[in-house]
DNA sequence: ATAAAATTTAAAGTTAACTTTAAGTCAAGC
DNA sequence: GCTTGACTTAAAGTTAACTTTAAATTTTAT
């Protein structure tokens, strides 16, 4: 029924002095306590862990999931504030989305590269190229590499 | 023809301590320098900065990107080298688009439990629904959310 | 009953990637 | 020639998110 840090921290495979530091930053105020005040985490706090987890991956300061755990211990007349909380993290996503694929484009075009590269022998193969022998869907991570302007 | 630390830093839209702070890591050994020691950064010098930017939004920590940068002054004897460090990195990437998808996922299920809450007033609305009430793509991340075990 | 293992807190330590500061040199415009 | 703003370096400061340490207490197992 009820479990300890450690074990909820092997559950989710964190340190349990991450759970502490949580704990004390107060993104846990759903946690209980025994009398001798150890942590008592129960199969609901879960839920709670994964949405800080989450909120940490979409890159979310402690002090900011801090502020979203304390509107959910506020009951429903939060709900709309959490609601606008989450739609504006999802747009971080879908920014971040945006980034790491122009990233990977820049990547496949590097790959593309250098297998031209070591194909030949040299990287000076690049010199005697035109735009038109690179793929082309190569060819718009290319241009924003070589852009000299901005 | 040639730029100071603080045109190219307008350029890539970064602080120019950041920069030295790059070129005194090692990252930047091909810029020059004028007789009287200033930075002198070329057209040409551009796409090195960029391929770092690249390598950072990757999380690549400085140390391993000072490793690429070594291996591109060192010709073409290491083409095969930086090839298979441009996969590894491609790898990553991949890695984290799959991560941020899951992300998202859990948003957007988040973003629905709040939409219905909100329309009934109170998140209680959610004992009263089963599995079948919440939609398809959502009910993967809810089940992740929800599952007591692991 | 006792030893070992896990828990508690507060406080200090860690790390990466910069930024800031300070003191000095250089370059551009008037 | 002089001021102003940008450049230089070295060294110290910053910040977030933990981790580690230490000393004390509690729980578990024998």
């Amino acid at each position: 029924m009820f479990y300890t840090v450690g074990e909820i921290a092997k559950k989710l495979n964190v340190a349990p002095s991450a759970l502490r530091y949580y704990d004390k930053e107060g993104l846990l105020p759903f946690v209980e306590r025994s009398d001798s005040g150890i942590r008592l985490f129960k199969d609901s706090d879960m839920e709670g862990l994964r949405v800080i987890e989450c909120l940490k991956k979409t890159g979310m300061s402690i002090k900011d999931i801090k502020v979203f755990m304390d509107l959910c211990q506020l009951g429903d007349a939060t709900i709309n504030e959490r609601l606008a909380l989450i739609d504006k993290q999802r747009e971080t996503v879908l920014e971040q989305q945006k980034q790491l694929q122009e990233t990977l484009d820049t990547l496949n075009y590097k790959h593309w590269y250098y297998e031209t590269a070591a194909k030949a022998g040299t990287c000076a193969v690049h010199d005697l190229l035109t735009e038109a022998d690179i793929p082309e869907d190569l060819r718009t991570a290319y241009q924003k590499l070589k852009k000299t302007d901005e």
